[in-house]
DNA sequence: ACAAAAGTGTTAATAATACACCCATGC
DNA sequence: GCATGGGTGTATTATTAACACTTTTGT
């Protein structure tokens, strides 16, 4: 066995973005507990005995979203030995991306979750806005190469939301002609004939993935974001 | 203060990467202690008290290769909990790139350190095989896009290192013209008028980084490998 | 003179960009 | 009939890919 003072508290915490149809969103909560009683902070959990990160990360998010399978990436671990003063404690950061519409409020004694627009997000607890700044950067890395942004999407939905959604994610505007050629031509989405009339009097039509597509083109690198020149 | 059950070790471990002109290698230690004595294994350590992990891995690479200011990244979190019978540990991997010409062998009481080509990697204890096909499939991901072998090369190298060096990451063959083409397309290299007459008849004439644009591209996109299609 | 590795150019195909108008509908 | 957002096409440029021969020099 080794030296007990090489033990440290390990955590992890969740950055979980959603997507509203307009707006890139961060789920929070707020603590109804103390320490850090009243703030806002990410989910997080200690990692049990006989668990592993991965499945503690698992753990959170379904108890906080009642979601299970959800895309979910390890990011940075967080160990600055004072950034916690409750006691030392390493964190590993996950990011999860969720389809909005599946995500269930659950009735958790502790917490009050509430979904904020990544231009609103509060003052959170410790290094938790370092955590959240950082998810984002991984997300627009990521999210440049590889068609991960599908996952925040529902079953069906439009073009323009997906126009949206990258607008979002990178705060910048897209050219929507090209956009749309480089989306078809990926071949991931099927047309449906339903309409989506509630944004437009034309109404726009709604897509599905092409999951066999997307499985395989999960991991390919395509260029979603043009090259700023 | 949090429960004490919620505490456990917290290591982190090297995969460190050089290049001695012709392939990739790995810096491994054989171990002259209990546990796991006289086995090969990757160089770590505990994170130590008022340590972060990062503090840590340059600590230990410091230790082991001599060398300070190393391109040194985090990479994923090891921490099954039975992935270690001597105590729960969670491993924080880095991976380390390095110029194998600076490196000074450290004369360390407990281990013996040497260069292994990544064709040769033995058994290694533990989870450590999987720590190293972790570490190679991130340098793939990552010096597909951003120029970071660069910082496995002497201070001069030929351009048919460069070609063997990605050749060797990649287990492919390049066509040398276009591969040419494209870095020369960077500006990252700077000829210089001396030749290297070990390889060659005709010699290689050695570049140097040009360091201005090196910093300027280290975190922009360059596709160095071609899609195979 | 020949072997061994270095170096160099052109063409064709593909992908990326810039850019502007018509369409369908609800009011 | 008009305002709103949805949808489409083309021309230009830049990038990538395929491909083979000449150069240098040590032996």
């Amino acid at each position: 066995m080794y030296p007990e003072t090489c033990k440290s508290f390990v955590a992890i915490d969740c950055i979980i973005f959603g997507f509203d149809g307009e707006d890139v969103k961060l789920l929070l909560i707020h603590r109804g507990f103390e320490p850090l009683k009243d703030q806002w902070s990410l989910m997080g959990g200690f990692i049990e005995e006989m668990e592993s990160p991965d499945e503690a990360a698992i753990r959170v998010l379904k108890k906080l979203t009642g979601l299970e399978d959800v895309y979910m990436e390890q990011m940075d671990v967080f160990g600055n030995p004072n950034r916690d003063p409750y006691g030392k404690t390493i964190s590993i950061c996950y990011f999860a991306l969720i389809d909005i519409q599946k995500y269930k409020h659950q009735i958790i004694n502790d917490y009050r979750a509430a979904w904020f627009s990544l231009k609103e997000v509060p003052e959170l607890i410790l290094d938790h806005n370092d955590m959240v700044a950082s998810a984002r950067n991984r997300l627009k890395y990521k999210a440049a190469l590889h068609p991960i942004l599908f996952e925040l999407l529902p079953d069906k939905f439009t073009i323009p939301q997906i126009v949206s959604l990258y607008e979002g994610v990178y705060d910048i505007i897209l050219d929507k002609r090209n956009f749309n050629r480089k989306l078809l031509s990926t071949k991931l989405l099927v047309k449906t004939s339903e309409k989506d009339k509630l944004n437009s009097k034309k109404g726009a039509y709604y897509f599905k993935l092409n999951s066999d597509v997307y499985k395989e083109k999960f991991s390919a690198f395509i260029n979603f974001i043009p090259n700023p020149n």
